[in-house]
DNA sequence: GCAATTTCCAACCAAGTAGTTGCAATTGGC
DNA sequence: GCCAATTGCAACTACTTGGTTGGAAATTGC
């Protein structure tokens, strides 16, 4: 098993991300990263250096992740309600990276958040939004994706308030799945529509 | 300072909801608690029982503080939207209640969750919600209020992707405060008109 | 003032923590 | 088969935690 630093490597970075995700950053136990992935302890500090790199490494591998696993496409407010209702299933079958992202927040200071989260990736997502939503500015497309990226990152992290929907716990997932994809498409047809509304009373450039 | 029982609990749940506020419920120090209420640790484990009881207290209380503060009244869509608005603010100025949920509900499990935050509560605030919007059905109040309260508590706990909204903080406040209150009253105009629709279609009871 | 209760103080316990170290065993390139 | 790098093992350090305990001091109703 060893001279394969690169396998060691992923190793741990899986066993990382199920750990920081179940218990956050101060609860993850860096025994137990080590043992699950059946690597010794020492290398984490090796490859990774503290702790706390380790958690950022995690988050930004797992963003990358579910970037590209679900990626914004089409045009008009069905194709940007289309990817909600996506990001939404992702989310809603692995609960990771919303709970990585929601420990970063509770955990870690204003300033002390991680590149990765901070603007670097995001940005990417502001991008394309205002490429499905043709006209719509920069601002807006951003007030839509934190909109949107809250609700579907939200619901995994909130055990609590699903209990006001009635059925088994698949049929509150398909209500909130209707619901967030609603929402997305309504607002981004209002966004689309101002937009149009704008362009029409100042002809820009 | 001694015999004054009432005034020895309120220091202590201050305290508490401070600690817990800060580091959630398994970083929260019982000795800090103990400390900034200037009261002894075994006072603590004398009033309020374990760690876990004394943060379902926190939690209970806040959530009747903020639900007292911030009432829903008035009727149509736009009344909700500044229900929305109010509750924004309430969060931005003191996220300790959006915080302590979402410690809640990434520390606990599904099951262990506190009775506060599982149905007792929430459950009034949709009743709140049919009032409001008259002919709008239960699930439907449901899945607008927990739309609402996921942008209102998401922005407080999520440093990290308020960066994607240009300006000062207070001026990207201002403005996510806008974009939520229009998410509020559109997708509250959309489920009343349903709800007419509905209505006129099949005249019911 | 007296008695009952509440509180403070300080130490204590068993358990668990991040991070380090020295050494032997394993592995791959050659 | 040899050598150099990687790895497993196990112990260790210095520290922190939730929770408990025993006795002395402070407070209030009467």
């Amino acid at each position: 098993m060893a001279w394969n630093t690169e396998r060691t490597k992923e190793l741990l970075l899986a066993a990382a991300t199920a750990e920081f995700s179940a218990n956050g950053l101060a609860g993850a136990r860096v025994d137990r990263i080590a043992a699950a992935a059946g690597v010794n302890k020492e290398r984490i500090y090796q490859y990774f250096g503290k702790k706390d790199d380790l958690f950022d490494a995690v988050l930004a591998a797992e963003m990358i992740r579910v970037m590209t696993e679900v990626p914004i496409r089409g045009s008009g407010p069905e194709a940007f309600g289309d990817y909600a209702g996506r990001l939404f299933d992702r989310h809603t079958t692995d609960g990771v990276l919303p709970r990585l992202v929601f420990w970063e927040g509770l955990e870690r200071g204003r300033e002390t958040v991680s590149r990765a989260t901070r603007t670097d990736h995001c940005a990417i997502k502001v991008g394309q939004v205002m490429d499905v939503l043709p006209g719509v500015d920069r601002e807006d497309a951003a007030d839509l994706l934190i909109t949107v990226v809250t609700l579907c990152d939200g619901w995994p992290v909130l055990p609590q308030i699903d209990a006001l929907l009635a059925g088994s716990a698949p049929d509150r997932a398909v209500r909130r799945r209707a619901a967030i994809v609603r929402t997305a498409t309504l607002m981004a047809g209002a966004l689309l529509t101002d937009a149009r509304a704008k362009e029409a009373a100042h002809p820009g450039v």
